[in-house]
DNA sequence: CTTTCCACTTAGCAACGCCGAA
DNA sequence: TTCGGCGTTGCTAAGTGGAAAG
């Protein structure tokens, strides 16, 4: 076919693609204000194919415009692989109609939507329509334990992990009666604490383990309804809750200081659930009707939580160490699990409580009921011989499954999202340790790829194909700007979006290259980065943006995750969106910790690797939101060097009055002094005057209470008087220092040599404590968690420990020594990422 | 194919509890 | 010894991505 037939077919398809998107964008109704208008403007629309465009430009560009920040400086022009990619293209190009198609699931995710509301609306009918059934289940499978699959439900992918299953336990029970019986008390004894998996070779990673046996779960406790004089109010009236209701207004109650009780979503998706437990329960049992949220009081209900908080922190710690220890107690047959007959960590054993769903950001869900949790809504998952949990008489677990794919003791489905929730190992588990080995390595094997990878999506921002280009463009953010995939997201959900979901809105163009991202992102963090970019990316963004589009749009109509990571597995096997980020976090980490020399003390080290460990968190965008308290200790931490300044002022005068020649001799040293501003320096007297005065009174408060309570007589009034005047001394001092800028210093320190001393020792503390305050600063707003703990290898860190002499537990908390335990015992002084 | 399901990884925040300064 | 500040942990929401189902 020729390419003007292509290009004509194409033009009808881009069309087509605005009419669906519009579509759908109507379903998303907020999100966009014009769906509407779009689908009248594509019906007009005559503008230029993409693909025209596309080749207009390509024409008139120039091979060779700028470098991307990361790239590699690989002088050979030479790329097999990019060669390769590149003849595969241009075949598909030629032969194949539908290159230039969107996305079909562009067009019809409409369908899915309405889909994924049905099925939400009776989501919670879903839930308790399973639970019988699960029932059912349960007796059949808990009854004959032994063969039959223990599903009839699950899927045939399931019956096919199982058959395999199957046929490997069968073996494994031969072999394992033989070998396991004697071989178990040996191994159980020396190698289950310290069971080097990294050390060992493991291929299949399908089937996870041969034998698992565990507990079960804790369930959240039964609900204690209130004492009968806490009531909530309607207009001002009492209201006598059934207890699943109030339970419902409780937790509304508990959270009524918080933002969530503020926002409107919150309290109608509460109202609403509310008002369902209630209707479902008798309603209100003295009559009262409640029909609108703003007329319900939960104060008497939130003050009585408050009064149990306190109440709780009030208990002597004695009392408190024995309620640990009894819940410790309790807790600890569910902390570890027997994973191949070693003992290992679970992570969450404790099934989620009910309570009200705390969506992040502006969740349309956010505020719904989190229903409460029952064995039957439970499916464990252990092997054939375990013994199954025991449970109250009169209830069962929903399923007993014996799959051995799989890294989880236990699941259920939760009713908000209608999706799953796991009980899980311990993140210092082996499986847990195993797959992040895994990750990294992977990641690291990024290396060998990205030149390549670099210098093909460079070249493909110009291919003529639409689609290849946006495969390139997307690439290249996700490369240079640690994107994250972007899946679609639902309507029911967070308007977020990642590399594949960006929108039109989101991306601002500023010639001649400059982007400016604004969106967000997970967790609806915001993402805002001015940035440049190359000149080709540039023109693509103006392409993508090009009319008929319009805010509400996709940037990437022809892109999903999915088509980008089947890309990308040309590359390397395995090779998604995401390990880009893994790879570009550990690399900026070596890099980086590459920089920092071998000097200075341990705490200065740190410092630095922190700081080190700061880029990549940022480079991923890792936020956490200020501390209320945040300005508060900048303050504070201001004026105490304000204080170490002026005491060093003061010291700096009294060597002049020692001897004014000094100032001749070092202009400099005491241009300090006029520096000092007098208003600084009444504040600073206001301040330290009252923090003596106040220091006064709690002393002697704290003195009485010591002489109270050892039957002492009590120090009079007039003691207090005494210490106050000698502050009212000092404050006259400080007055007349003010007026005359004589410093009164004691005569002990009057020599020039002892004073110059103490202001070296000012000088010092004032650095470190501007050093610090400036960390702090920088750190007010950046998470260096996330990283450190799922995108920095840790044997980079465990490198820079052994060769700089930092002890680990530096660096790492004990639980992420133990997290990381694989790499603190594996890599040595000269491993690189 | 596209959609849905399932499993697993990544994420920020609140509660907890430890530790150093007063 | 207490108190507050701060790092650590626990919690659970919100992503990614592979694979089955439709």
């Amino acid at each position: 076919m020729t390419s003007d037939k292509h290009y004509t077919s194409s033009n009808e398809e881009e069309e087509d693609v605005l009419l669906s998107q519009s579509k759908r964008r109507k379903l998303k109704g907020n999100r966009t204000s014009n769906g509407k208008q779009v689908v009248k403007d594509s019906s007009d629309s005559d503008s230029e194919s993409y693909d025209s465009e596309t080749v207009l430009s390509q024409v008139s560009e120039n091979h060779n415009d700028g470098r991307i920040k990361n790239e590699d400086q690989d002088g050979d022009g030479t790329d097999y692989r990019g060669n390769d990619e590149e003849g595969k293209e241009k075949r598909k190009d030629s032969e194949d109609e539908d290159d230039d198609e969107p996305l079909k699931g562009k067009a019809h995710s409409n369908s899915k939507k309405k889909a994924k509301a049905k099925a939400e609306t009776n989501g919670t009918k879903s839930m308790e329509k399973s639970r019988p059934k699960a029932n059912g289940k349960a007796s059949t499978t808990q009854s004959n334990s032994k063969q039959s699959a223990p599903t009839k439900s699950s899927s045939s992918r399931k019956k096919v992990a199982k058959v395999k299953e199957e046929e490997e336990e069968q073996e494994k029970e031969k072999e394992n009666s033989i070998k396991s019986e004697d071989a178990e008390a040996d191994i159980d004894a020396e190698a289950e604490e310290n069971y080097k998996w990294w050390e060992k070779e493991k291929d299949d990673d399908t089937v996870k383990w041969s034998t698992l046996k565990h507990n079960g779960v804790i369930f959240p406790p039964a609900y204690e309804p209130l004492p009968s004089h806490i009531k909530m109010y309607y207009n001002g009236k009492a209201v006598e809750l059934p207890p699943q209701a109030e339970e419902v207004a409780g937790f509304f109650a508990a959270l009524l200081q918080s933002d969530h009780a503020k926002n409107p979503v919150f309290q109608k998706n509460f109202f609403n659930d509310f008002i369902e437990v209630l209707n479902e329960n008798g309603g209100t049992k003295n009559g009262v009707n409640i029909e609108s949220f703003d007329k319900c009081d939960f104060t008497k209900m939130f003050e009585f939580f408050e009064i149990q908080k306190e109440q709780r922190k009030q208990l002597s710690s004695q009392e408190k160490k024995q309620l640990r220890m009894e819940r410790d107690k309790f807790e600890e047959p569910f902390k570890f699990c027997e994973l191949d007959g070693r003992k290992e960590q679970v992570g969450n054993f404790k099934i989620e409580p009910p309570g009200l769903f705390r969506g992040r950001g502006a969740h349309p869900k956010t505020g719904k009921l989190k229903r409460r949790v029952y064995p039957e809504d439970v499916v464990l998952n252990l092997d054939k011989d375990a013994t199954i949990p025991p449970l109250p008489e009169g209830q069962n677990w929903g399923e007993i499954r014996h799959d051995n794919t799989v890294q989880w003791l236990a699941m259920w489905r939760e009713n908000i999202s209608n999706s799953f929730k796991y009980v899980r190992f311990a993140a210092n588990s082996s499986l847990n340790g195993q797959s992040d080995f895994k990750k990294f390595e992977k990641s690291r094997q990024l290396k060998y790829h990205i030149d390549a990878i670099r210098k093909d999506y460079n070249k493909n921002l110009k291919n003529k194909v639409m689609l290849e280009r946006q495969k390139a463009v997307a690439i290249y953010l996700i490369d240079v700007f640690a994107l994250r995939a972007g899946g679609e997201k639902a309507d029911d959900e967070a308007d977020t979006v990642g590399c594949c979901s960006l929108r039109y809105e989101h991306v601002t163009l500023k010639p001649p290259n400059k982007v400016i991202f604004d969106f967000l992102g997970k967790d609806s963090i915001r993402f805002y980065q001015e940035v440049e970019v190359v000149p080709q990316a540039f023109k693509n963004l103006t392409i993508f943006k090009r009319p008929p589009k319009q805010p509400g749009h996709q940037l990437f109509d022809r892109l999903d995750p999915s088509v980008l990571n089947k890309h990308l597995q040309h590359y390397m096997q395995g090779l998604t969106a995401k390990v880009f980020r893994t790879y570009n976090a550990s690399k900026t980490m070596q890099d980086q910790l590459d920089l920092i020399k071998n000097e200075g003390s341990v705490a200065e080290k740190i410092l630095k690797y922190n700081a080190a460990n700061r880029t990549v968190a940022i480079l991923c965008n890792h936020q956490r939101s200020v501390a209320k308290t945040h300005a508060q200790t900048v303050q504070k931490a201001n004026e105490k060097i304000e204080e170490l300044e002026w005491q060093k002022v003061r010291l700096k005068r009294a060597i002049l009055q020692i001897d004014e020649d000094e100032r001749k001799k070092r202009p400099k040293f005491f241009e300090e002094i006029e520096d000092f501003r007098k208003e600084v320096e009444a504040a600073v007297h206001e301040r330290v005057i009252e923090r003596e005065i106040d220091k006064c009174h709690k002393k002697f408060a704290r003195e009485n209470d010591k002489r109270r309570f050892e039957k002492q007589e009590l120090l009079e009034e007039p003691v207090l008087k005494e210490w106050l005047e000698k502050v009212e001394e000092l404050k006259q001092q400080y007055a007349r220092e003010l007026k005359t800028s004589v410093t009164e210093v004691k005569s002990s320190s009057n020599s020039i040599e002892k004073l110059e001393k103490q202001i070296e020792k000012l000088d010092q503390r004032i650095e470190t404590s501007s050093i610090q305050l400036r960390d702090k600063e920088e750190n007010s707003q950046v998470s260096l968690g996330t990283s450190k703990i799922n995108y920095i290898d840790p044997r980079l860190s465990v490198v820079f420990c052994k060769k700089y002499g930092v002890p680990i537990e530096r660096i790492f908390t004990k639980s992420l020594r133990e997290k990381f335990k694989w790499a603190i015992e594996s890599a040595d002084e000269n491993w690189r990422f």
